[in-house]
DNA sequence: TCAACGTCTGAGCACATGTTCAGACGTGAG
DNA sequence: CTCACGTCTGAACATGTGCTCAGACGTTGA
């Protein structure tokens, strides 16, 4: 027999107080979706080697950027449309070439930690998506 | 399926002496794809609140997680299972519980790195998504 | 034992994302 | 002026992503 159960909407809290006191410790709504846009900008191995590369030359021309990266010209120039939405890398025009650089600390910092520890994951959990089953 | 690295429409280099330096310095291609990895995973506010909260938390159970973040059971189970696989938390059953902990020093520290910054653009940077167009 | 519970899962869907293609634009050499 | 060049753009397409839904699983209290 099928067990007669009621709707069940809200979720049973296990641990009321602690919920509360981590709801109330959490940021608001605005700094997550912020920070995982930025995070998302470097999620993308296209643009993480555009940013690499300007981090390693301090600036380079579209043309050069495509080159460096092994990437098509005009994926290179989408995607920095979109660093350069989101302020990541700034553009000086120089006659008809555009000279992108990285022009964003904050990112700056995340791309050096992040490439510190590069490589140690693997090395370490070679296995790591094994529970995916 | 991305395709990995090649079709440069053959495009004219403009500074081929510094486009060779840069290509020599710049990481191998799977150090790229792991880090975007790693960054994909944190680039989802979602899986951030998650994260967040269990920084916050230390350790909590999934239903109490859903209560948190405000999302529904089943989306925080998919979403642990993804990070469950990258060795980024890790989960200690007691009885019919699931208790879920931050277990990778690397995300943790993006992850601070991250917060401390978190507003910090859209105060300065108001109207960021501007030349989009 | 039985049924509710906490959790997990696959299927299906809506939407986001990244690439290529074809062509437009402004610049500068001839 | 004219045309090649470097860059930018929108459309179209394929693929990836994250959600909900419905139900399965093992555990536990009555």
């Amino acid at each position: 027999m099928k067990p007669v159960l009621q709707p069940r909407d809200e979720c049973g809290v296990v641990d009321p107080a602690r919920v509360a006191l981590v709801g109330g410790a959490m940021p608001e709504h605005g700094a997550f979706v912020e920070l995982a846009d930025v995070f998302s900008l470097l999620g993308d191995p296209g643009r993480l080697r555009l940013l690499v590369a300007l981090v390693e030359a301090g600036e380079l021309c579209v043309c050069d950027l495509a080159a460096v990266t092994g990437m098509g010209e005009s994926a290179v120039s989408h995607a920095l449309r979109l660093l350069r939405a989101h302020r990541v890398v700034s553009v000086s025009r120089r006659g008809r070439m555009a000279f992108y650089r990285l022009d964003d600390r904050h990112v700056r910092m995340l791309l050096d930690l992040g490439l510190t520890h590069a490589g140690h994951t693997t090395a370490i959990h070679p296995e790591r998506d094994a529970d995916l089953q």
